[in-house]
DNA sequence: ATGGCAAATTGAATTTGA
């Protein structure tokens, strides 16, 4: 089974290269992140008549909004609430015998304070709230991707020391989700393929002139497995080549073959 | 707390992203 996960900044707007990802690539499951737009208008249709006939969506109007799309059968739709928010930032399904949860993580605002920024304390509320539902859920044959707004380690930012204090790199969000990992049994799927060490991005600011050319990116989308499934990371790819396209997302799609 | 931008909303300006 191969799975793909994709923040994709509107699904609307991005109809054509979500189509496009899902012809070149040929995923089992898609997952997206920011669709940002309520079921009704979600573009189900476009995306069925390509071969992803079952579809667990929530979503809301202009913010946030989850979807797992897939040509297998889905079953055991549901989602959470974290930090007492109806805000569509997580669902989780059955595929095949996996359980997959896609999850958007709060950015958490500009100042790394959580006294001065309330956005910052619901991240950081949010994660511990995920931390301990997975310690008291501990994940089986379970999957957790999505765009989770933290680039844990040093490899995953083009420089750790100018990011020390932007929101996604400061060490309190680092260690917190660095411990959400270890206590719900996670392993870091991209770093078991990769290493620890290669440089890796997901995501690249639309402000640069040219995301090429100043390559100040960060690796803030993720694919954990429960560890179980160590043994059965088969491929992983971080499609870097989207971020180039016409009208592209700010994040690339990563995909994992799992054997 | 900035920015070389982008998207969604409500109606040219604001909020949010990270």
């Amino acid at each position: 089974m191969k799975i793909a996960t994709w923040n994709i900044n509107s699904v609307r707007l991005r109809i054509t290269q979500v189509l496009r990802f899902l012809k070149e690539q040929q995923p089992d499951v898609l997952c997206l992140q920011e669709t940002k737009t309520q079921d009704v208008y979600f573009p189900a249709k476009e995306i069925a008549d390509a071969g992803f006939s079952y579809q667990a969506i929530r979503g809301e109007k202009s913010y946030n909004g989850v979807a797992i799309l897939s040509r297998l059968p889905i079953e055991n739709v549901s989602y959470q609430d974290w930090v007492g928010k109806a805000d569509c930032r997580h669902i989780v399904a059955q595929i095949s015998g996996v359980k997959i949860h896609n999850i958007y993580l709060p950015a958490g605002g500009d100042i790394p304070d959580r006294f001065e920024n309330l956005k910052f304390g619901h991240k950081l509320d949010f994660i511990a709230e995920v931390t301990d539902y997975f310690e008291k859920n501990t994940p089986i044959k379970a999957l957790l991707v999505g765009d989770l707004n933290v680039a844990p380690l040093v490899s995953d930012v083009w420089s750790t020391k100018q990011l020390k204090n932007v929101v996604s790199h400061t060490d309190i969000e680092r260690k917190k989700i660095i411990d959400m990992q270890k206590k719900g049994g996670w392993l870091d799927a991209v770093r078991e393929f990769f290493g620890p060490e290669q440089v890796l991005y997901s995501w690249w600011s639309y402000r640069a002139r040219n995301y090429i050319e100043s390559d100040r990116g960060r690796r803030l989308d993720h694919i954990w497995v429960s560890i179980d499934l160590a043994s059965k990371i088969e491929k992983v790819e971080i499609h870097n080549n989207t971020r180039g396209w016409e009208k592209p997302s700010d994040h690339v799609p990563i995909t994992l073959q799992l054997l």
